[in-house]
RNA sequence: GCCGCGUUGGUCAAGGGGUUAAGACGCCUCCCUUUCACGGAGGAAUCACGGGUUCGAAUCCCGUACGUGGUACCA
């Protein structure tokens, strides 16, 4: 076989969904394990539900996480173009749509919207709660299978609407290998008689993805567990068109679950996590979903824990960068069943990650997060530092302003729950000493402050454990934080004086 | 309703005829630190259910249940 070709095809319809992103990620790491090509595909095919700026959105979000397409309408190709609508512009689709009814493979329907409805209510019955158009009513339907070849033609010409279905045979099996699941079968008789072609000459899903992913030269095709049962249609219609040789292998996916069934965006709202990989909002109702990226994961962290719901490397390994994801991934150590978001350990990914990552990876947006919060970072040494001292203690990137706010700004109240049942006039009079000392200092370091520090509640007979506690919530606020001594050189000796004499203006 | 797909601890999951059924997240206990976090050390799952096949099944087969998807001129 040539070599490997896979393509993502979003539908520019709204925002960028969890499951979507691990399809492109699937794809993209498959590609780059194999030296092959990754191209994303814009099926924007249905012109009622195009959405402005969805495209780009899309785009914007494979970018943020890394996995850059190397054919796409915005990055071009050989096989140009990549959005179906420009598509079947050049006529690509109908040409094929018509092979089809020239070999009886397919046919011309001129059923209305009003019609098809009566014959679903006429059909209707418990049993069979949803009727379809397939070999059953075909024959009772207004199209070139019933009527006579003279009035089909009188109706093409007159430009009467009508769409291109698909002629399932009867009695038979069609069946496939799935990379995933193994032999998928399927009787034709279940399977309906599928629009190929619209009355407004775009083709539907059915026939597009056939045709581009032959023209496209897709050798592998991947996609979500919800096109399973549309599959027939499509191995059918690739039999009779390009030959079950050029057939690309499938993977169907498995899907995402959310706290209750299907993961959807109302999940997000309801148990307040991301389930777009950006924010998102509808240019139609305003309406924000929220993002992955600004909720404050790293991008590394978002592929790699989207990449192990539902793969895994077979080790103990669960951190891996993306080279790692493109050299070991392999489709099938794929899951067949779903898998459950657990944003908790989503949570767990993103931590490690800003641990492993070096604080330059991401300086520029915990500052953001910063001038966000009225905070201006002037001396880039200072946060940096800063930043080291705090990821540990960091899981989402806006954690970092709570937890490294006190560096920049005094506190403004103190936890005096704990330091009051400690506190008396001893401990006033050593820290009333203690700073006297520190003014004295002729190096402020952590070494020389502890030294002084701790000499002093020696010479007083005082603990040293609870001074310390109290000289914490004094410099912080509160009991959190790296080593006291620490942050007390780190935010320089007029600060750390100006605190505890703030602090014993508090204190009774 | 019909059809497809799936089912190992709360979650992600390894394991594919003989194992003390890995590991991770989360939870709990303890150590470290008179802070928080990190880091250590521990604790808690018998594999949806019922039948087979087999000397032996989480692992193979068949049912059932449950979940999930499809059943559009949406993808």
């Amino acid at each position: 076989m040539s070599s490997v070709r896979v393509r993502f095809a979003p539908s520019p319809t709204g925002g960028l969904h969890l499951g979507g992103v691990r399809t492109a990620l699937y794809n993209y790491l498959f590609a780059k394990h194999h030296g092959g090509t990754f191209i994303v595909r814009v099926e924007d095919t249905d012109q009622t539900r195009f959405v402005e700026g969805a495209e780009q959105y899309i785009f914007d979000c494979l970018e943020w996480c890394g996995i850059e397409p190397d054919e796409s309408p915005l990055h071009g190709g050989e096989h140009e173009p990549y959005r179906q609508s420009e598509r079947k512009e050049q006529g690509i689709y109908l040409q094929y749509a018509e092979e089809l009814v020239r070999k009886g493979q397919a046919y011309y329907a001129f059923d209305t919207p009003e019609e098809l409805e009566q014959m679903r209510q006429d059909h209707k019955s418990a049993e069979n709660p949803s009727p379809q158009y397939d070999r059953q009513v075909r024959l009772k339907m207004k199209n070139s299978l019933t009527l006579s070849p003279g009035e089909v033609t009188r109706l093409l010409q007159a430009g009467t609407r009508h769409v291109i279905r698909v002629k399932m045979p009867e009695n038979e099996e069609i069946s496939f290998h799935d990379m995933i699941r193994g032999e998928i079968r399927n009787e034709s008789n279940l399977v309906d008689d599928k629009v190929l072609l619209k009355a407004d000459g775009m083709p539907t899903y059915h026939l597009a993805v056939v045709v581009d992913d032959h023209l496209m030269k897709i050798t592998h095709a991947f996609r979500g567990e919800e096109w399973l049962p549309s599959a027939p249609v499509h191995v059918w219609l690739w039999k009779h068109l390009f030959g079950l040789d050029k057939m690309p292998q499938w993977a169907h996916l498995p899907l995402i679950l959310g706290p209750s069934g299907k993961l959807s965006k109302r999940d997000g709202a309801k148990y307040g996590f991301p389930v777009f990989a950006m924010n998102w909002t509808d240019p139609r109702t305003q309406e924000l979903t929220e993002g992955f990226k600004e909720k404050g994961f790293l991008p590394e962290a978002f592929i790699n824990l989207l990449a192990l719901l539902g793969w895994n490397a077979g080790t103990e390994q669960e951190l891996f960068t993306k080279t790692e994801l493109a050299e070991q991934f392999s489709i099938d150590r794929v899951h067949s069943g779903g898998a459950k978001f657990d944003y908790e350990k989503a949570r767990w990914f993103n931590h490690e990650w800003i641990k492993r990552l070096d604080v330059e990876n991401y300086r520029l947006k915990v500052r953001e997060i910063f001038e966000l919060n009225g905070i201006a970072v002037t001396d880039d040494a200072y946060f940096t530092k800063v930043l080291e001292l705090v990821r540990e203690r960091c899981t989402l990137l806006p954690d970092f302003f709570g937890q490294a706010g006190y560096f920049y700004s005094d506190p403004t109240g103190f936890d005096e729950a704990s330091v009051l049942p400690k506190w008396d006039q001893a401990k006033r009079d050593y820290f009333t000493q203690l700073s006297q000392r520190f003014s004295a200092l002729s190096s402020w370091d952590t070494a020389a402050i502890e030294t002084v520090f701790k000499d002093l509640a020696q010479e007083l007979n005082i603990k040293v454990g609870e001074l310390q506690m109290i000289f914490r919530v004094m410099l912080v606020g509160a009991k959190t934080g790296p080593g006291v001594f620490v942050i007390a050189e780190t935010i320089g000796m007029g600060k750390t004086l100006k605190r505890i004499a703030n602090a014993l203006a508090v204190f009774p």
